[in-house]
RNA sequence: GGUCUCGUAGCUCAGCUGGAUAGAGCAACUGCCUUCUAAGCAGUAGGUCUUUGGUUCGAAUCCAAACGGGAUCACCA
């Protein structure tokens, strides 16, 4: 980062002394080089051409001539046509090392001020979690971290959707057919049972719309009058009166549902600092409902329901809250957006929502916007594709779906069988066989789910389970922990490796060039994740990191190495990639071995 | 139909605010373990970057249109 500034300033004095003309050393861009030419870094000289009256070529003469002269960084440069190649002093590589090695905070923002909420998560209460969730949890949690790193205050929170006619179906289900079963007598996670009802009930439902079909009653109007609806209906209106059974029963089967969600909330590593459930907010925002009556930027039609016209926005008008004054859904994330700026004034408010709602997150801002809430400017959807199965988009009711805990015992017993099948098991207790089949489980895993561009839909081939070579968690994990290996080893071996050790080193090889690159480039890195809220980056960015360096493992020996300052400067940039191996994959959520 | 979004190798995907001969992994084929972990490394093969126009010295990238996939447009959540 420093280098490029420098070269940037000395192009831009450069750009003034040669040929007068004014260029922010801001606006100078350099670009890596690419590897068929020699240098490291790459100035593009054609757009200058017309202000300085001389061909790209000329000028990149010029200009190469008098950075050689006159920036100490510059050791050598080429043109190739309208591109100015520059090889950097290998000292000033060193330097930068030196400095990473020293600063245990590299790459991390400076604290910003800036407050960030992220919501993610937001499971409902009547079925487990699937594969979509596990894209969902691991992006927010992932996104969180990587703000974190980029100094923001984050606030990791979960919106539980714990009310509503999806869950009394559940409920209902269980009342006409539970026999009192609970998780203990039957041995299943709560969050399974309970989904198992929810799946049950939708069973009985279409059998119920199928025999009124029959009957000879239109097919929309089956679905409305099938008795297990009217009684599901029913349920819900005896909640919100408070009904003391209803309310029990919910109580009961939510908390069986949420011990489920801890479990394997734990067992994917993901957290929140504050959690929010639906049946405490449904009844808000209706004051904003009325403050935007009062501003005159909602309207009443006839009938008393309420709309907000966002027509000049290139929306449609949206109904806020019915003519009976009871709230839609918008009409709660009016409210939850209010409660959840007073209870963490926030610059930025990210969603972490599926892209099936991403009209509605256009209505939810331009509507708190239409209120002059001075948090709506933040509001961010953070936006996701499905993951979608060969057969197609996965639906809990039908039960198309790749169960989350499923998939990771998957996961984890396909991590048990490569590892025997490899031989890597050797002096591991059956204890940290464990722990490293989860760690390789869980990596594989996140790194599949988050490599990808959020907002691209994905694929998921339950046939083919996630692999462990190649662009994976698994293979960037074993980079860190072959470095682990070699770090134990130097220190057997007694051997320092610190900036001291190599002081008059000065022989990089081509491919710790390399290396020493993609050390430098983490910062930019990670202040690019943060700005575009993609983990994605990162996730390339470690891969990149780790093939370097096994790229340098496999042509460079270490030990054998008879300089002792080549042989100590090996192992230090080894320990940094270890590091920053380490750094980027904990910005993902994944965890590293020491062995493998 | 309106709006949004995606379209890059057989498959799954990278390609930053436009730059050189478009990159990885998987699958296929060839080499490399008595030397720091072969879950690795090196190589071969595989492309009309959906199409057509435009802007530019220069377009996979920006703009427009068309085609194709997906989402959404409820007094559901």
């Amino acid at each position: 980062m420093q280098l490029q500034n420098a070269i940037s300033q000395s192009i831009s004095q450069a750009l003034n002394a040669l040929f007068e003309i004014t260029v922010d050393a801001s606006q100078i861009a350099l670009q890596p080089t690419r590897k068929e030419f020699a240098g490291s870094f790459t100035f593009v000289t054609f757009p200058y051409t017309k202000q300085v009256g001389k061909g790209p070529e000329q000028i990149g003469q010029a200009l190469g001539e008098y950075l050689k002269q006159h920036a100490k960084e510059v050791k050598n440069f080429n043109v190739v046509k309208g591109f100015l190649n520059l090889e950097v002093e290998e000292q000033e590589w060193l330097r930068l090392f030196r400095g990473i090695m020293t600063d245990a905070n590299y790459g991390h923002g400076e604290p910003s001020g800036r407050n960030v909420m992220v919501e993610y998560s937001s499971p409902n209460t009547n079925k487990p979690l699937h594969l979509g969730h596990l894209r969902n949890n691991f992006l927010g949690y992932s996104v969180s971290e990587i703000l974190k790193a980029n100094g923001h205050k984050v606030m990791k929170v979960n919106l539980v959707n714990d009310r509503g006619i999806h869950i009394c179906k559940s409920m209902l289900a269980y009342e006409k057919l539970g026999n009192g079963e609970t998780p203990e007598s039957s041995g299943m996670k709560g969050d399974h049972l309970v989904g198992k009802y929810y799946v049950l009930f939708d069973k009985a439902y279409k059998e119920q719309i199928d025999e009124l079909v029959a009957q000879g009653m239109d097919k929309e109007e089956a679905k409305k009058k099938a008795p297990w609806m009217l009684e599901a209906q029913d349920m819900l209106l005896k909640w919100e009166q408070g009904d003391e059974h209803v309310v029990n029963l919910w109580k009961t089967m939510n908390s069986w549902v949420y011990s489920g969600f801890d479990q394997t909330y734990r067992t994917i590593g993901v957290d929140f600092d504050k959690f929010y459930y639906e049946s405490e907010t449904y009844t808000l925002g209706k004051e904003r409902v009325e403050e935007g009556l009062q501003k005159e930027v909602f309207f009443k039609k006839d009938n008393g329901s309420v709309w907000v016209d966002l027509t000049d926005e290139g929306l449609d008008e949206k109904l806020l809250l019915r003519a009976d004054g009871t709230s839609v859904y918008i009409t709660q994330d009016l409210g939850t957006a209010e409660l959840k700026y007073n209870d963490f004034p926030y610059d930025q408010s990210l969603y972490v929502v599926a892209d099936e709602q991403n009209y509605h997150f256009q209505v939810l801002k331009a509507t708190l916007k239409k209120l002059g809430k001075p948090y709506a400017d933040g509001i961010y959807h953070l936006s996701y594709g499905m993951v979608d199965l060969p057969s197609g988009k996965m639906k809990s009711r039908e039960g198309t779906v790749v169960d989350a805990d499923e998939l990771v015992q998957e996961m984890v017993d396909t991590a048990r069988q490569q590892t025997e099948e490899l031989g890597k098991i050797e002096g591991f207790t059956p204890e940290q066989a464990k722990e490293l089949y989860h760690t390789l489980a869980m990596g594989a895993l996140k790194y599949f789910l988050l490599k990808v561009d959020p907002k691209k839909r994905m694929l998921f081939n339950p046939q083919e389970s996630i692999d462990f070579r190649g662009n994976t968690g698994p293979f960037v994990q074993y980079t860190h922990a072959r470095i682990s290996a070699i770090l134990r080893k130097a220190g057997e071996m007694g051997i320092k490796y610190d900036p001291a050790a190599f002081e008059s080193f000065d022989n990089l090889h081509e491919v710790e060039q390399e290396v020493l690159t993609q050390l430098v480039n983490f910062p930019a890195v990670v202040k690019e994740a943060g700005n575009l809220y993609a983990p994605s980056v990162i996730a390339n960015y470690a891969y990149e990191l780790a093939k370097a360096y096994n790229r340098f493992y496999q042509e460079i020996s270490i030990f054998n190495e008879t300089d002792e300052q080549a042989r100590s400067f090996r192992i230090a940039l080894s320990a940094m990639v270890a590091r920053f191996v380490r750094e980027s994959m904990k910005l993902l959520g994944i965890e590293v071995p020491e062995r493998m």
